[in-house]
DNA sequence: CTGAAAGCGCTAACAA
DNA sequence: TTGTTAGCGCTTTCAG
């Protein structure tokens, strides 16, 4: 007994079988609800495992099995991600989802130049690119099952769901024409973001497709933070010939925007319309509610789950680029145009 | 050869021994920084290493060693959560120093009776405890190494970092109190929260120091919504003497209660005084920037991680419960009391 | 339906 | 300084 290892003072599946009374095969099947274990060695199997306090020990599955049921979520660290509402809701969506379908979530929030070691997991969703193209293609090329989402990649064989942003820009837009407008703003969301650059190409599309000219002066940049959406909106607003309406990025900052509006004297929305993007439910008790385009995030990350489960279980191995839509939600932040 | 195995694809420690000419002893020296490596040796295996591009897999690392480098975050998953700036900060603190001291970070958005499963892992942060005790618990009879933070647990044998509410809360009051206020109301957090009761505490304990009576219909109760805070300060501020000032549980629902207030046509500072708690960015943008209670997050979650870091390699093993004191940040949102 | 036994990839004595 | 080898705790054939 020279060589022998400081015991583990936890118990194993041997613990077990012995304490009910077979092998430990036998144990491993309970466990892995094999259907072929006789009712009754099943119930001893269980009570041993009660009376012992018994845990498999997830590395020891993993190392037997070449399974794992570890989903790691990267969230790239830039600033910016955690002005935003979007940040929490989506790992509340994945959270919640990865809780209920007992999978493991490894939180990554990366530098881009961060190493991440994906070894004990089983799959990977990574939350945008955003100058971590390489470790996408990392994943890949070790044949990872993986997704990425809130980022259509067209360029890289991965699955992704994202949303329509441009599509939701242009529901913003047109409801603004619809109801009159014509000096249209739009305030952005940070341009390293795929989302913010579709969000104001959707703007611009939608003015010219409607005969609208393109005003640069209309179009203010920022990096999702209320602090630059007070500004530029203190810049909108002291324009020659302001805006009636501003298009914003984020419902965070539309609320700011509503915000210095009001202190200026604006009366919202007879004075000055607001569309938001999010549909943050902080919208919902503003001074005037906001009136938004709602994506759809937590669902995105539930989706983005349960594909991965699937691939992860051998199913549904095809690439598959998703886009879901967004949607208006009109409240009372806009109003037609007053006649001049 | 008959009971192969399916060969898994990935190259192991073997491939890289044979590749490199060495024992698999040495390469797992290699990889575990061992010094006493020749180094004609050591360049070998890292060669080898890179051309296979090899990685260690942390199942067996973990199987065989025993030893974990995975921290498990524990937060409830109870709706109010979500609506605060607390978990995304807490999150975003405990995430990024993962990242930096190259732990695994594995983030359980747990309901109370979720089973977590702690086999893999080195070290459990539990961020608050609400209705997870029996969790909190059986981490501890395992004798896991964990703390609670947010979370001042006198009756459990747990080391915990806690923000200091009630004191949060007295410098709040006294200094409103400084400025002339009497008539001072408070907006609860939602009292499932060690943090929302003890603001609580700390507001009623300093009217009374102070010899100011309470008036319950200056508390009100709410769920850390901004909902809720708007209905909150509607309900303070047609009362028929309605107070001077607000202390308000959180940043959020401040800004809510000043948007509010504002609507009804009461100036900010002159007409209400209004304090919040957190230091969110967002209050520096407030139509009048908001005067608040700084908490150190980040540092809490940093501090955790940092000391559990330290447990699981076998160091500081007493248990420890700290304080972190709050500070009060002066901004715009208060004045002295008009004369009456 | 069950048990024996061969790994899974790695670490850590121990011997050399 | 290095190689050999016995496990770590579990899954999964294969043979009953």
């Amino acid at each position: 007994m020279s060589r022998k290892r400081k015991g583990t003072s936890s118990i194993s599946i041997k613990d077990v079988a012995q304490l009910a009374g077979v092998s430990i095969a036998t144990v491993s099947r309970v466990i892995n609800k094999v259907p072929s274990v006789k009712e009754e060695n099943r119930k001893k199997v269980f009570e041993a495992i009660q009376r012992l306090k018994f845990r498999p020990s997830v590395s020891a599955q993993r190392l037997a099995s070449g399974k794992s049921n570890v989903i790691a979520l990267v969230i790239p660290r830039y600033e910016g991600i955690f002005y935003s509402f979007y940040a929490l809701e989506l790992i509340r969506g994945v959270g919640t989802i990865c809780d209920a379908l007992k999978l493991d979530l490894l939180l990554h929030l990366a530098d881009s130049h961060s190493i991440l070691d994906f070894s004990g997991v089983g799959g990977v969703i990574f939350a945008d690119i955003i100058g971590n193209r390489h470790q996408v293609e990392d994943v890949l090329e070790r044949k990872i099952p993986s997704i990425v989402i809130n980022n259509y990649v067209e360029d890289l064989k991965i699955s992704c769901i994202a949303i329509d942003n441009f599509k939701g820009a242009q529901l913003a837009v047109e409801y603004l024409i619809s109801l009159g407008h014509r000096r249209i703003a739009h305030i952005t969301g940070d341009l390293i973001t795929q989302a913010a650059v579709q969000r104001l190409e959707g703007y611009k599309a939608t003015l010219k497709n409607k005969g609208i000219a393109l005003d640069d002066n209309y179009i203010v940049k920022t990096d999702y933070s209320r602090g630059q959406a007070r500004e530029a909106t203190e810049k909108l607003l002291s324009l020659q010939l302001p805006p009636t309406a501003i298009f914003v990025a984020s419902d965070s900052m539309a609320l700011e925007v509503m915000a210095v509006a009001i202190e200026k004297g604006f009366k919202i929305p007879s004075d000055l319309s607001i569309v938001g993007f999010d549909d943050n439910p902080s919208g919902l008790y503003a001074p005037v509610a906001l009136t938004t385009v709602r994506q759809p995030l937590i669902k995105m990350g539930e989706e983005a789950v349960k594909y991965l489960d699937l691939i992860m279980k051998g199913k549904q191995p095809t690439i598959k680029k998703t886009l879901l839509s967004p949607e208006l939600v009109i409240r009372e932040s806009c109003s037609q145009i007053k006649v001049s």
